[in-house]
DNA sequence: ATAAAGTCCATTGTCTTAGTAGACTTTCAC
DNA sequence: GTGAAAGTCTACTAAGACAATGGACTTTAT
């Protein structure tokens, strides 16, 4: 049950454009090589990512000097599970149970086979997350957590 | 997110071994060929994986004339976690909120990491489902569905 | 002794993943 | 209007995983 490297770089790129931008400079707008460096990531390898997330519609860009890429939304209306989709295709572990990418599994009775009522649970229990989870809802997250090893 | 064919096999195979024997004749033992025919699977395909899961004590054989496979334990103490992991490896999406394979992932702070907040939830809810689900209770919700379907 | 079954190990073809390379386009500063 | 800084687009490739396949060997019942 894997993220790919593909998913994970997209998501972890998406978060940190996600985080408040250092002093009202809205949108935050970061540059490939910002987030690569940062992340220590191939910064080709994640220039295609977030092309594809910009055709996906969940990124804007701008080219030219002083350009980079921004959310396309407001960090509270993208969730995990949109860019999830884009990058590793559908949440479900096997097609027979898949919302966007049905496809019969073979098994002789689709409607009573066990394998297939579990693996819908499991794929309704990834959903639920990764769909009600929002990229404001992780950076609210990160900094309760910061705020709070601050304190100690 | 996703199972492999291997997985998918070996789940659909302790399945059916599960399912309760035709006439008293426990424990049920079935034949490589039976299985990998009615699951219309490559015997020697099945053979490997059926291997596997004896080597790792969830499936018992008997060799010779008249042999085959049988379940190692009674259906109610054999998860499809312990299946799948045997055949698919960790449950975790990623690595560093895996619980049998934790490997460090790289962010600069995993502590307040957003990607592993959200991780480690998905990996905790496909693990519960996983390691709460027996053999004997996805044989019983196979049962149920089809004497619904009977009593239409 | 023979046939039926599992065991074991090596190999193979295909696909996916992760990454690399390079040419092209847009924009801004000067 | 030129040059540098940025994103865009397409193609390619190396390595590994995945899904088998093949064949020789061992055990057991009859």
């Amino acid at each position: 049950m894997r993220l790919s490297k593909r998913g994970e770089y997209g998501l972890r790129a998406m978060i940190m454009l996600a985080e408040p931008a250092p002093k009202g400079s809205f949108p935050a707008m970061m540059q490939i090589k910002d987030i690569s460096h940062r992340e220590q990531i191939s910064s080709k390898f994640l220039e295609q990512i977030l092309l594809t997330l910009k055709n996906a519609g969940l990124l804007h860009s701008k080219m030219g000097v002083g350009g980079g890429y921004y959310l396309a939304k407001p960090a509270n209306e993208i969730t995990l599970g949109q860019i999830f989709r884009v990058l590793d295709g559908p949440v479900a572990p096997i097609k027979c149970v898949s919302q966007m990418a049905y496809e019969p599994c073979g098994c002789p009775d689709e409607e009573t086979c066990g394998l297939r009522l579990a693996m819908s649970d499991v794929r309704n229990a990834i959903a639920t997350i990764l769909d009600n989870t929002s990229l404001a809802d992780i950076t609210q997250r990160q900094n309760v957590i910061r705020q709070k090893l601050l304190s100690i």
